[in-house]
DNA sequence: ATAATAAATGAAAGCGATTACAAAATACAA
DNA sequence: TTGTATTTTGTAATCGCTTTCATTTATTAT
């Protein structure tokens, strides 16, 4: 009644089955060089009473702890909780577990929890939230340092360095893609309005520049505006389109670097009386469910992130079993159609 | 260069620095039985050689891995995913790591997973979304179980059981004060729409039922309705209110229990043509950034979540440190008003 | 039946820390 | 100076498991 496993070690259970803590030990870890018999003798005592291995000990044996850690830089986001939850699943399926840090968007802290992370004895990392990776060298050391030690994997993020993997969208490709559409179908005043400095974030930047100078619109002419406050203030991301209209900025087409950005478009566009999509298209990134909750529901880009993670994770297996593996995987995404936009 | 610390133990520290692995152990652990001079030595090497204490020994030694278990039904809702946020700076504040475990709805993952929690050596457990309590025992019993083992705390949630904490938003108290609000404001016709048969969600119900008592309308003149589908699924949110609304139940109010289902009535209105807040008010919960995004504005119920958090964690400190801590403590929530209700 | 081989089991040595207890060093008092 | 009290340090047992190696038992071939 009173916590019988909570105690029990494995010497209990070599004595009360009869038998030694190294046969006990050996029926625990699937050895196979027991017999029928024991094995379910053993079993059986292990039932009645209980009894679960001491983690510690077993760590200080074989020194895992069948555990990847998640580095996430805010999983309040709702982009970045999907993939938490995802990762959180697809490692439980193959029998490992998950310690998940929150460092929030602060480099100290990043370097902190990955180590925390790694002194509790993780097998490997991942690193979600691309804005995890820097631009610089420098700032990237933590995470260099860090795959000495143990495997990092990457997601929507790359660095060049040994032990680490990525595994992405193709964030360029798809804006690229976007855009070109959108130009192609006869908007050519677009507005790409971002709110990220982000790895993810340079890759849609390239990818909207790419496409408009692929259609006769140099850089100095493209517009651009960049949203610097928080993700989740939609009124100040209006203002700030308000600004830039009355700057003189023309756009009949917003393409916007998530969907909480272009949720804000869709409200300028009512507060201004514009219709959507005939005199304002709006495009969004990422597919969350915002796009089905505004009005009219929004276009966008979809990087299925299900199946990165997925992908992530079984990558991640054949890391740990000591495979060979690509350092990097660039899967790309899919644009989902709703009322946004014309083309 | 070669991960010098990944190596070392307390005998290499112990060598280098010219003393007893005791000594060094009681450097570590800030005993104060140690001389000034013996101190700083063992900490220069320490330092030196980047040592970090192998957390397996160390937990052997002394059962504990100073971190805690967090419990969520599911880290992609929006307001579990910010609990959980709060939680973890919390608790890291005060000295403690967290491991985070979704379970999702099902009932067995639950109880593998919180066993999975306490195998893992976590000091206690805190239990976010109270849709992981049970209406009956039977449902709740592995909690009981648990908290035989470690204490378990509840966000949003109540067990009467010994070693099980509540902390939880007075979510009677605010949908009977909404509830009452409206209908003094002469808004009569209330539909009470809701989507969870959570803890919370059965208070919240309560609190609707008791408030139109209170104005006279008996229960079985009350209007409910009750959305069984995914919570992020608005489209089908609005066909239940336009079936509803086929049936013949009226209403110039709605009272929604999260904000997702109160912009399923945002939309309703839009699609059928209803001023808001002139012909039909609408209220939300949980004051999600989803409040700010819809058009126009959502009024919603802000139950402080952050001050739950807060006071989750240190009253989880006291329970750690031995004190006596009364095992439930209730907050009380507020109406922040916005463009949907006009009372 | 016997030798050779394979399978099953057990004894014991770690893994790297904590901590009770003993011993040594230091401080203080008479 | 000597004895006592106090602080500092070290020795060694312990935590509960894994795993190597030696030993015993079962299986197969001759």
């Amino acid at each position: 009644m009173k916590n019988k496993n909570i105690n029990m070690t494995i010497y209990d259970i070599s004595e009360k089955a009869g038998v030694s803590i190294a046969t006990v030990s050996r029926v625990l870890n699937g050895s196979n060089n027991v017999s029928a018999k024991t094995k379910e003798k053993v079993l059986s005592v292990v039932e009645e009473y209980e009894y679960t291995p001491n983690l510690f000990a077993r760590g200080l044996g074989i020194n895992s702890m069948n555990t990847i850690g998640i580095l996430c830089v805010d999983s309040s986001d709702i982009f970045l909780a999907k993939a938490v939850y995802y990762l959180e699943e697809n490692l439980r399926e193959k029998g490992y577990d998950s310690i998940l840090c929150c460092s929030g968007y602060n480099q100290k802290n990043r370097e902190e929890y990955l180590n925390l992370l790694i002194s509790k004895k993780v097998d490997a990392c991942i690193m979600v939230g691309s804005s995890l990776v820097g631009q610089t060298d420098k700032e990237n050391k933590y995470i260099k340092e860090a795959a000495k030690k143990i495997p990092i994997m990457l997601l929507n993020g790359y660095i060049d360095a040994p032990n680490i993997y990525s595994i992405m969208a193709d964030d360029y490709q798809a804006i690229y893609q976007v855009t070109n559409s959108m130009y192609q179908s006869g908007i050519q005043d677009i507005l790409y309005y971002y709110n990220s400095n982000s790895y993810s974030g340079r890759q849609k930047l390239e990818g909207f520049k790419a496409a408009m100078i692929a259609n006769g619109v140099e850089e100095s002419k493209q517009n651009i505006l960049y949203y610097s406050g928080k993700s989740e203030d939609i009124t100040a991301m209006v203002a700030e389109l308000q600004e830039a209209k009355k700057k003189g900025i023309k756009f009949q087409g917003v393409i916007a670097s998530d969907d909480n950005i272009a949720l804000s478009a869709v409200k300028y566009a009512r507060n201004a009386k514009l219709k959507v999509p005939e005199e304002l298209s709006i495009v969004g990134y990422n597919n969350s469910f915002i796009a089905n909750c505004c009005e009219p529901e929004l276009t966008s880009v979809d990087n299925h992130l299900e199946v990165l993670c997925k992908n992530l994770t079984s990558t991640l297996m054949d890391v740990l079993a000591g495979e060979k593996v690509a350092p990097r995987a660039v899967f790309w995404g899919e644009l989902v159609k709703r009322k946004t936009t014309a083309f």
